[in-house]
DNA sequence: CGAGGTTTTGAGGCGAGTCAAGGCGTGTGG
DNA sequence: CCACACGCCTTGACTCGCCTCAAAACCTCG
């Protein structure tokens, strides 16, 4: 969940009346390294946030939906933005964004917040990497992409809406994301499967049948943090 | 190098003439979910963050020395902070850190650039944990402590100072921080000292024989970013 | 309907984990 | 000042989970 800015939050009305760009899906928006000129809020789509070793290795840092914000920098991009499906964003000058920061101590309250909620999410992946086997990563990335759902339209958590979860990305995506290989991903999502916490429609959906099962493999309801109580 | 104010940031002012606290080696400063009241900021010795799972995993997050920030969240904290060696510290109430953020966008500005730093940083955590193999990561860990102390000391990168890294924590701790078992950490450093890459003259210090070796080993001067000319 | 790409499945290998023993360093008490 | 005990680190032998390489199944789209 990292680069997200959900429940509308103050700042993000410097994109009012911002000028779009669409992007096609597999296309990049920021290169590693290049400068930070403009930042960007999503309208519509999937990206991707990555990084990639001179050695060709990728890891994959983040996926973005729609309303999350793009250009958590200063001077230059440490990372790469990609386009997963087609996309529509919009996009302003930082120096715009920095006014705003620097006159009105709300916004500046309100992006904070969103920096805040990136980190505890970039946390949450770091456990998973660290800790977890290739199963609950999977597991837990699921639920991830549940939640991201579920703040995006504010449903309740037992929402039927919610029973699908949308799978844009591809397997190798997915692998990078949760440092694995695409076949061990494909195998874990099997796995689920044959324990039935899921089933799969077609290779862009899993339906989750047992969420409190999912949960359970899942390890969430951790970090003995009431906060977290449910993702 | 997560959580880290290096250079003298503007905000830190806040804690000129705070009351100081000492904690002992292992002692607890924050436990995840309790309310986030203070800010801290460290005058002295190691310390560290981590998450816990409800099954015991540990995920150590990062390792914070002088002068680096601790209070990165709103509310309440989603990460434990102890002590690894005896330690000095200053605290302030969040409020008055907060008042001070939005009364001087000066301060604020430093405060998102600190920020910012702790992202990059668990990024190249994340990075390491989700593509990296176990001898690497323990070589990009020494370089990592290595600029820790070269910031810290504000030295030049050549400088000899820097030949011998400290290491104030437990294999354990290193082992948690780099998703790996404490066995697999020393035989990764055994690994790097017969390849002559360091060497060991007892279990709190490696001397680093060869910079660029290791270097060429972490695969660092990657990401394709001129940012991170060298670690 | 066929071609190319992606996903799944299978067989075998390897890197890191597990379990266990031995070494080393530090601190304490005789 | 030495002896011993305790904790931490290292090393060894073996196991297992994920990776690698390869083939088959499935989708998508011309």
């Amino acid at each position: 969940m990292l680069f997200d800015a959900t429940t509308k939050d103050t700042f993000l009305n410097i994109f009012e009346g911002a000028p779009e760009r669409l992007l096609r899906p597999g296309e990049m928006l920021i290169h590693a390294g290049s400068e930070a000129e403009q930042v960007y809020n999503i309208l519509d789509g999937t990206l991707m946030v990555s990084r990639i070793g001179n050695d060709g290795r990728r890891q994959v840092l983040s996926f973005l939906f729609p309303d999350n914000f793009i250009g958590l920098t200063t001077e230059r991009y440490f990372f790469s933005v990609q386009a997963v499906t087609k996309a529509r964003i919009v996009a302003r000058p930082r120096v715009m964004l920095e006014a705003r920061l620097s006159e009105d101590p709300e916004a500046g309250r309100a992006f904070l917040n969103m920096v805040y909620r990136v980190l505890e999410n970039s946390m949450d992946l770091i456990y998973s990497l660290g800790q977890r086997t290739a199963v609950e990563r999977v597991a837990v990335f699921l639920l991830y992409l549940r939640n991201r759902h579920r703040v995006a339209l504010d449903l309740a958590d037992d929402s039927p809406e919610l029973k699908t979860v949308a799978l844009p990305m591809s397997r190798q995506d997915i692998a990078d994301f949760l440092g694995l290989k695409k076949e061990t991903v494909s195998r874990s999502f099997t796995q689920l499967d044959d324990r039935g916490l899921i089933s799969r429609p077609d290779n862009a959906h899993a339906v989750i049948n047992d969420l409190n099962g999912l949960r359970k493999l899942a390890g969430i309801q951790d970090f003995s943090s009431p906060l977290r109580a449910q993702v």
